[in-house]
Parts: C-alpha cells; structure tokens; sequence
RNA sequence: GCCGGUGUAGCUCAGGGGUAGAGCGCAUCCUUGGUAAGGAUGAGGUCAUGAGUUCAAUUCCCAUCACCGGCUCCA
C-alpha cells in the first residue's frame, strides 16, 4: 500500500500502482473525465520542487504528493497541447504519407515537419483541421511505451526520418520512450493526455520555416502552428482575444494617430516621423534629459559617420564589419567611413580629449544618437526592429570603486522610467556569456568575471528580480536587460545596462589617480528606453494609444461651435501656447459630435469645447477623455491641464 | 538571408482576360441644437514596379520591391 497526499492535506492509502485516474475516480467519475494530467511530488524533493508530471494512466507506485490537473491548470494545457501536437502529426502522416518530423514542442503550439518536397500552404488548413477532429473523435488512447536505444533507431531508421535518428542517438539507453496514438507513433518523454477525445476544436493558425535546430547552415522544416481546445467556445474567444490584439499594434496605432510612416523610396526599415510623433518623441526626451541633468549627465553630439579605423579600434569592425551598411568612400583620398552603428567609440574618444584625474570621474556622457545597423530584410518589424534608430545612450566613465554605486544608480533611473510610464510587466534579464563559445567575445576573463559578477551583485542588491540567460551578452561584456511584451505576447528588449572593461582598453583609456598612477577606467553603457523607436512602439501597445495626458503629442483641442466664436478660440489658444500647453484650432464647420468622435479616434485625451450655446464669453467647457468636466474660465483651465499633467507625472 | 502569405480609392476590403467596385472617410448643399444623426450630389485609383504570354493584362506566367507571420540574426 502507498500514502498518497492530497492539496488539501488528507492522506489516503492505495494499492501501489493506482494510477491518477483511479485515484480520481475513487473521489467521483466527473473529477475523472475532467483531469488531463497528474503532477506527483516524492516527500524527499526539495520545498521548492514543483513536482512531476505525468499521464493520468501511470502507475504510481511510491509515497507522493498528488495534485489532479484540470484544464484550469497550466501543467494541463501544456499537456493538451503537446497531444494536440501528436495529433496534428498523425493527421499531416495520414493526409501525406512520406512526411519526416523534426520537433513538437510541449511549450508551443506547432510541429517542425519535413513535407518531403511538397510544399504547404494555407489551403491545406482545413483539410489538417478536419482530419486531427476525425481523429480526435476516434478517441484514440495514447500509449506509453518503453523501448531500447537499438529498437528505437532501427524503428526510425526503417521510416526513414533522419530528424528522430538524430535525437535518438543523443539519449541515453533505457530512457527512451514512445508515444502511439492511432496509426501513430512519436519518440516522446511526454506525458500526454488519456485520450484524444477531449480535444474538440482545433485551428491551425499558420505556417513558418523553421531551421532544424535552429541551425542555418542545416535543412529548414515547415513549421505549422495550430492552437486545440476542449471546447469550441474557448477557440472562439481565444481567436477574440488575438483579433483585440492586432488593434493594439504600434504600426496601426501609429498610422491612425499620425505618428510615423515608411515610404519604399526612402528605405525599407528608416522610419519617418510625422510632426504628431516627433512631438511624442520629443516629450519623451525632454523628460529623460531633465532626470539625467540631476543625475549629473553630461549632454554631447557626434557625427552620424565616423572613420573606419574607428571602429577598428573598437573591435566592432572586425565582429559587425561584414554584415554592416558598408563604409562611405571619399571621391580623392580613398578614405574610408561607417555609417555609426554605434555611439560608444565617439565617446570613448571624448573621453580621451583631455587628460583625466580620479577627481573628474565619473564622467557621464549622454546622446540621443541616431544610429544605423543593417537588419536582415525578414527580420525587420514596425518600428521595433529598424535600420536606423534613436538611443537614448550614455557613457559613464568610472573608477572601479565607483562602478557598483553608478551601476545601481543606473537601475535606479530606469526604474524611474519604467515606473512614470507605467510599465509595471517587465522582467530584468541578465544576460552572461555562452561559456562553451569563447570565441564569440572579446577581453581576458578576469575582467568578464569582475564585470558578471557585478551585474549579479548590482541587481541582487536592488531587489530585483531577474533571469539568467547565457549566451545572450554583447561580444564586449555583459548585460542587465529590461524586458517587455508587445500586444501578442512577443518580447521585446527596452532598457540595457552594459558593463565594459574591453573598449577602454582599446582605446587606452586613463585617468591620473590619487597616487600619480595612470590606471584605466571602467565603461558602463546604458540606454533606459533602448531606442525611441522600439520604446513608442510598446508604449502605444501598452495604452493601445491612449497616451498619459503629459505625453500626448496633440495634448488640447480647442473646437469652435461656430465661426462666430473664433475670435475668442484664437484667444484661448494663445493663452494655452503660452502655457506651453499644445493647443490647436480647427474652425471647419462641422457637428461637434462629429468632432468628438473624431477625436476619440485620435486618442487625443483632453478637449476643449469653445464657444458652446449658452455659455458667456470667458468660459469653455471642457471633456477629459469621455468625462464631461463642467464649464470653466480660461485661467482656471490652464491650471486645470497643468494639474491633470503633474497628476500623471506625480503618480 | 531563408520558408509561407499579402500588395486594388485616405482606411477596411470585395472583384476578376475586354483599362474597376462596396462600406467608412473626404468635399458641396439640404435637414438636424448634439455625443459614431439623415438625405442629395461629387471628387479620389497608371489595381506595388518591371518584363513576358495574348488581338487585349489590374486579372495568367516570371522577376523585383515593400509589407505581414515565423526561422536565423540583433553591437
């Protein structure tokens, strides 16, 4: 007999080898057909351990913890839909025989096929839906099955599917299992679900290459993307929710608000600012500018090319050199420039204009430098992925004893950043070298341990809560990155911290310290929002446009009803210019309704109704979003709007 | 760069071998004291670009460019 332990405390005794269904089915039959999946926890795991789990048919056989997953739990819907997965390849096997699989993740909803030649398109969608729904309602039980390394290869050898060779031959004997559903069998460590009869609606979504295993260099699988439920109505509001999304998008969102656009002539991936988005892009600078002056930053400019050599020095010549925007040649000297794709080395040699002393650091440069790096065409996106774009970057120049503290305050600035725009949903991602690729980066590893271990010891000591990435660090050094979702859950880099003890090597940096000793200062990197570009793009997807009123870029509308108020309009608007409150004037003769709802559309989040039926000549009436806020005077509105924007930049 | 898709009026899109349509928007007028009001009239398009097949191409074929969803990449 075994204890097994339930959420709620209660312990019940069963046969060894009970499986979860049994366990279930002992409570009730409905609780049976309910659960997908079973997650067991042995006493000796650790508190943190968040258990195993596995098919509602396996055995259990020792002590455990038991909890029964439903739908409602993630650990199910994974389940779901990795059998989902299985359930897509058997129909893809049956609609067309010869097909080899690559990978079906349990974590995503696709499958990596080989068609063989054939090529796939959306018009074979239907057909793959329906075949997985006949297949489904065959209720098709899923089954596990132990198998040894040898039967496993020869089995996939016989099929002809190189992919599953491959994987086979990287595991380990005695480990390996099989999933059979129907017609269908998959190397696979599952669990799966009991059958496939609770899977009821089904859409595949899209198609994609995708290189096998993420190599190149190696073949490229179509991958079909599909998404299952257990009930018709989940698909239906999940197909809702993608739609609501797609109207948050930035480059949408961006059209309808007259932010920026892109012209072919121009360039694929160089955006063009309208005058309503420079305004945003502006506000947005001003206020970062304005924090950085009190954090003791020190305004600079440089050119948009620099010499070739420049970048030698760097380093980054040698690394990007290739795949960059290629040097600008002069007409007579045979001189060589890059466009910059980088402000670091400029102000490395700002830094080297004039002897330095330990008393002078640190020493933070700042730019809002306008950057240019040749994107791949495909991976171009709105404007969170362009070939030209704004940093908002800077350069502090420390001593070692000072790196820890402007480290910190570096997180502390970008918090404050993150927390006036209201972007509460990031996650602070550090990100280390690929120690099994060395090659990849540039300087000794004394100073990739120092500048590692003080990216720990920095966020650590803030309370911030991050993740560990490897191999995700510049060829330079290290990064503490802020992450953040768009509208359709895709992540997106915002804010970089960056140490580096690499380019000031290069560019033999020094500072005279107290003792008459030259020594070398240490280089933090940082750019709180990244790009502008990037940076207004998920700004406008987190407020799906509905910026904070002290952001707006067409912050106040002032509407005459009639022309015969246009006189006093033109009066109001001055007083508001004068208040450097942005106001406009539109005297076209048009239905205020019509206007209101013209400007909903625009998102503009303030609106002043001038001239209305009864009112006398020195008030307005004045709406705030959809709020009526009452007639008022015109003094007593420009403290209104004032108060409204130090509200918003208070919170 | 790779795989698949798309490109028709300001926007959203339909159409299809004989040089184009709808809804919304826009303009003018009428109606209406109102929060996406109604009516009448009208202006907008070398149907992404280039070459080809054809008596005839916006429609079919090919190429290019741009965009969309992914992959790879991301200093």
């Amino acid at each position: 007999m075994i204890n097994i332990t339930f959420p709620d405390g209660s312990v019940r005794q069963y046969e060894a080898g009970v499986s979860g269904y049994d366990v279930a089915m002992g409570i009730s039959p409905r609780l049976a057909e309910q659960i997908l999946a079973v997650n067991i926890k042995r006493p000796d795991e650790p508190e943190t351990s968040k258990g195993t789990t596995i098919d509602v048919t396996r055995p259990i056989t020792e002590d455990v913890s038991i909890r029964l997953l439903k739908w409602e739990d993630d650990e199910a819907k994974k389940v779901f839909w990795h059998s989902s997965s299985h359930l897509m390849a058997e129909a893809l096997e049956a609609l067309f025989p010869g097909v080899k699989f690559g990978i079906g993740p349990a974590i995503e909803n696709y499958y990596d096929v080989d068609m063989n030649g054939r090529t796939l398109t959306d018009a074979d969608f239907k057909a793959i839906e329906d075949k997985m729904l006949e297949f489904a309602r065959q209720k098709q039980d899923f089954c596990r099955i132990e198998v040894s390394k040898a039967d496993a290869l020869k089995y996939f050898t016989e099929k002809g599917d190189q992919y599953k060779q491959e994987l086979i031959s990287e595991l380990e004997d005695g480990t390996i299992t099989y999933y059979t559903n129907g017609q269908f069998t998959d190397l696979c460590r599952g669990p799966h679900l009991k059958n496939t009869e609770v899977i009821k609606a089904v859409k595949v979504l899209s198609l994609a290459g995708a290189y096998w295993r993420g190599d190149e260099t190696r073949n490229q699988l179509t991958r079909i993307y599909g998404i299952t439920f257990p009930k018709k109505s989940l698909l239906d509001e999940y197909l809702v929710v993608l739609e609501e999304a797609k109207k948050r998008d930035h480059r949408k969102i961006g059209k309808e608000m007259e932010l920026f656009t892109f012209s072919q002539r121009v360039g694929s991936g160089l955006p063009l600012w309208l005058p309503r988005g420079a305004a945003l892009r502006n506000t947005l600078q001003s206020f970062l500018a304005k924090k950085q002056a009190e954090y003791g930053y020190l305004p600079v400019v440089t050119p948009h090319i620099g010499a070739k050599e420049l970048y030698v020095t760097s380093g980054h010549y040698a690394k990007y050199g290739k795949d960059s925007f290629q040097p600008i040649h002069t007409p007579q000297e045979g001189e060589e420039y890059l466009l910059k794709p980088m402000n670091c080395p400029h102000h490395c040699e700002i830094y080297r204009s004039a002897p330095r002393s330990y008393r002078d650091l640190p020493l933070r440069f700042a730019e809002f430098g306008t950057v240019y790096r040749y994107e791949q065409s495909g991976e171009l996106h709105g404007l969170t992925r362009v070939r030209s774009f704004t940093q908002d970057d800077a350069h502090l120049f420390c001593r070692q004893d000072q790196l820890q503290e402007e480290f910190e305050k570096v997180i502390d600035l970008i918090l404050y950043v993150f927390k006036t725009l209201k972007f509460d949903k990031f996650t602070a991602q550090v990100s280390l070298r690929d120690p099994k690729n060395p090659s990849k980066y540039i300087g000794s590893e004394e100073n990739w341990n120092k500048a590692e271990q003080g990216i720990i010891d920095a966020a650590k000591k803030k309370g911030l809560p991050y993740v560990v990435e490897t191999g995700e660090a510049a060829f330079y050094g290290p990064k503490l990155d802020f992450m953040v979702k768009d509208a359709i859950g895709r992540s997106w880099q915002l804010g970089t911290i960056q140490v580096d003890y690499n380019l000031p090597e290069r560019f033999e940096l020094e500072y005279v310290d107290s003792d008459g000793s030259r020594k070398r200062p240490v280089m933090i990197h940082r750019a709180p929002f990244g790009s502008l570009e990037r940076f207004v793009a998920v700004l406008l997807e987190h407020t799906a446009g509905h910026l904070p009123l002290w952001l707006h870029p067409d912050q106040v509308k002032v509407l005459p009803v009639s022309e015969k108020y246009a006189d006093y309009a033109k009066k109001v608007v001055n007083l508001l210019n004068n208040s450097e409150i942005h106001a406009s004037i539109d005297d076209r003769n048009e239905t205020l309704g019509k206007r209101i709802r013209e400007t909903s559309l625009m998102r503009v989040p303030l609106l002043v109704i001038v001239g209305e039926k009864e009112q006398a000549d020195e008030t307005v009436s004045v709406r705030r979003g959809a709020v009526d806020q009452g007639s008022m005077s015109v003094p007593q509105f420009v403290d209104y709007v004032r108060n409204a924007v130090a509200e918003e930049l208070a919170q």
